[in-house]
DNA sequence: CTAATTGCAGACAAAGTTGTCTTAATTAAA
DNA sequence: TTTAATTAAGACAACTTTGTCTGCAATTAG
């Protein structure tokens, strides 16, 4: 498995957004984590990171919960894969060196830039907007079957 | 950083097998840990795995050491990268589920399927032979600079 | 045989990730 | 204004990953 359970928790959760009619405002942490059978308190600092990081709203009291902070076009899957894992987790050395010269590159370099700009590209045009068609039209499974 | 200092060593220390002068037979791990920077100990049963799975194989006592079991050409990346990951590793699903129909897809699916299919197949190009060559070629960093 | 050299095994510790729980702060509605 | 609903905050626990330490087992050299 690629992703950490933090960011497998988020991408879910944020695709439950993404999928909910327009007509509903806020939602419930809570109903998100039972939906799709998160953690509760667990999901609830996720979110809140993905909150402080501008991707959701929030608001507390009665009729509170999170809502998307941007319209589905402008969120993609990249960023919010990103925004957990860290910046470069798909743009950072093969072997996890920090500093690198890549205007010498090793051996391996290459074919591993090749990969990597092929992930940025394919994950950064999967945007909410474009999901969101394809999943009134096929479906998304967000629970384990 | 994608994948887990075990294999991010594994993968160091194998290549540092790969380059090294076919004459020379037995490697001390110590050498390696010493050479790469990497905990010995941890080292050692990071290798260990990787005999137990047929990668390397080793000798105790005086003269003892590792040895890389296989031909280089025999020896990809992609393989030792899934056999300390996971073999499921560059093939499961997107969003961590275990049990899913693919022949009825979630929204995510086929794109998912194209990335993991280009890994795959990038990773798997990369034996140790062609490495070797052009480690000897362009130098490889084994080290952080 | 003895001694030196090496990998092997397992207990343990440190650090990071994942998850639980309790309490406080905020909001809307009765 | 009270009450119920909800996020926020932080302490803590369970688990996993990463790393350390000590001693044992096997091999070679002398
Ligand atoms: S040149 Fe090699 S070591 Fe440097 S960033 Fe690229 S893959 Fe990593
Ligand atoms: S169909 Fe969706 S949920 Fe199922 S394996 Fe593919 S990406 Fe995962």
């Amino acid at each position: 498995m690629i992703f950490s359970k933090r960011c497998l928790h988020a991408l879910r959760a944020v695709l439950y957004l993404g999928t909910q009619p327009p007509e509903r405002d806020f939602i419930p942490i809570r109903e998100i984590s039972k939906k799709l059978d998160i953690p509760f308190h667990f999901l609830t600092k996720i979110l809140k990171d993905l909150a402080d990081k501008g991707f959701i709203e929030s608001s507390r009291g009665a009729a509170g919960g999170i809502r998307l902070a941007k319209p589905t076009a402008e969120l993609n899957v990249k960023e919010i894969i990103e925004s957990i894992e860290g910046e470069d987790y798909f743009s950072g050395c093969i072997l996890g060196f920090s500093k690198c010269d890549s205007d010498n590159p090793c051996a391996l370099h290459d074919r591993w830039v090749a990969i990597k700009e092929e992930i940025q590209k394919m994950l950064g045009e999967e945007h909410l907007e474009v999901l969101s068609t394809r999943i009134q039209e096929q479906g998304l499974r967000l629970l384990e079957m």
